[in-house]
DNA sequence: AGGCTAATGTCAGCCGCTGACAGTTGACAA
DNA sequence: TTGTCAACTGTCAGCGGCTGACATTAGCCT
């Protein structure tokens, strides 16, 4: 059973995601002052700072959330599948069940607009990235487990993730630049732009030699 | 003929920017206040930043310079170079000619511990990453200029590109993290892994069908 | 009911950064 | 040489993100 505080303080986390993004997404991040997305909700700007590090860290709550998601996805995939395949279909798939996870905690749409937010920002852009860098390296050492390499003497593993992730970037961003903001037209963009490198770089490593 | 202001000028910039990069990278650039820089240099803080927009535009001045570099030196190869072979020239021929344009403004051996310091500093990294994602973008439009491309219809310039600053950014990290912080050890481990993925991307694409 | 602890508010303060205004110093012509 | 103009600088006041310390409130548990 869930306490009453536990509820409480789920509700002005909540409160306060909710009341972030809609100020960052109407009038934009740089001008929301976090006294106003404190005063939104009614409680202290010291509050909002106990609940994230940063004003940052609400604008990435959601993208977190698929982050993991994604990752795990990746990590369930059969290890026989090569691995810009295993990281397609993991994405593909991940794409299908997050909906319900992030509506849980944020309007969709809401999630989309943010999404918009983060790539137009500069700082924000920025954090992206590096955190765009640290899960390389993470999913680098994944694909390493799975093909039984080293990713220290190897770097085919850290090339196809930085291919993949590189693809996924600019898919991203045609994502945002486009009308249709569905889940569906991710999913396509996705489909047909890893299918494009996929050829160039889905050859069987345990039979090729390395270079 | 230089006048007297513009010789103090550049005098003052000079002072807070070495005052600056040594701050950095003794103890951090966090830990390191605006106001201390400008005590260094015997100015206000305010005058510091009538030189640098920002702390960050500091630790970062001599990159930007290396950066201008390498592009007019991808600018200037013949345009029968296939595109990642001209990349890779440029690089390793930027990097023998940058040094006495680096030293005119800055030891040469301080640059190079600025540089560890970006690297492991995450809001300099955060930024450095995303000057890439800007710098990469424009060499994409510079090889589609000279496949004679539209950088929005055929995705293989971005791609290219994207390979070429993955490995580069590989390289960046393995020259900081390694013992031989010289210029020639950078010049190696670019041509190693250039060549590395060389092959698998070289390929005439005049003659050869898009995907 | 009352003690314990988690959550919150308040306050003071640091740091990055900016606008406004005044004072100083170099440039340049009369 | 001198006086005028423009550039450079210092000072000050203030905003916004963020933090530590301390007091207060509110839920939990016996």
């Amino acid at each position: 059973m869930e306490t009453l505080r536990e509820r409480k303080k789920a509700r002005t986390r909540d409160a306060l995601l909710h009341a972030a993004l809609e100020l960052f997404t109407t009038k934009g991040y740089e001008q929301t002052t976090v006294d106003e997305i404190a005063e939104v909700v009614d409680v202290s700007q010291r509050t909002f700072f106990r609940y994230f590090a940063s004003k940052e860290e609400a604008a990435f709550f959601v993208p977190r959330l698929t982050e993991t998601h994604f990752v795990e996805a990746v990590r369930a995939r059969p290890p026989h599948e090569a691995p810009l395949e295993a990281l397609r279909r993991a994405v593909l798939e991940s794409w299908d069940t997050i909906n319900e996870a992030i509506q849980q905690v944020v309007p969709l749409e809401l999630h989309m607009r943010t999404y918009r937010v983060i790539e137009s920002t500069p700082a924000l852009l920025a954090a992206h990235l590096r955190r765009s860098m640290e899960l390389e390296e993470e999913l680098a050492r994944i694909v390493a487990g799975r093909e039984g390499l080293d990713v220290d003497t190897d770097h085919r593993p850290r090339l196809v993730v930085a291919v993949f992730g590189g693809v996924m970037r600019v898919v991203e961003r045609m994502w945002i630049a486009g009308d249709d903001l569905s889940i569906e037209a991710m999913r396509e963009l996705t489909a047909a732009h890893l299918d494009g490198v996929g050829p160039a770089l889905a050859g069987n490593w345990r039979a090729s030699q390395s270079y």
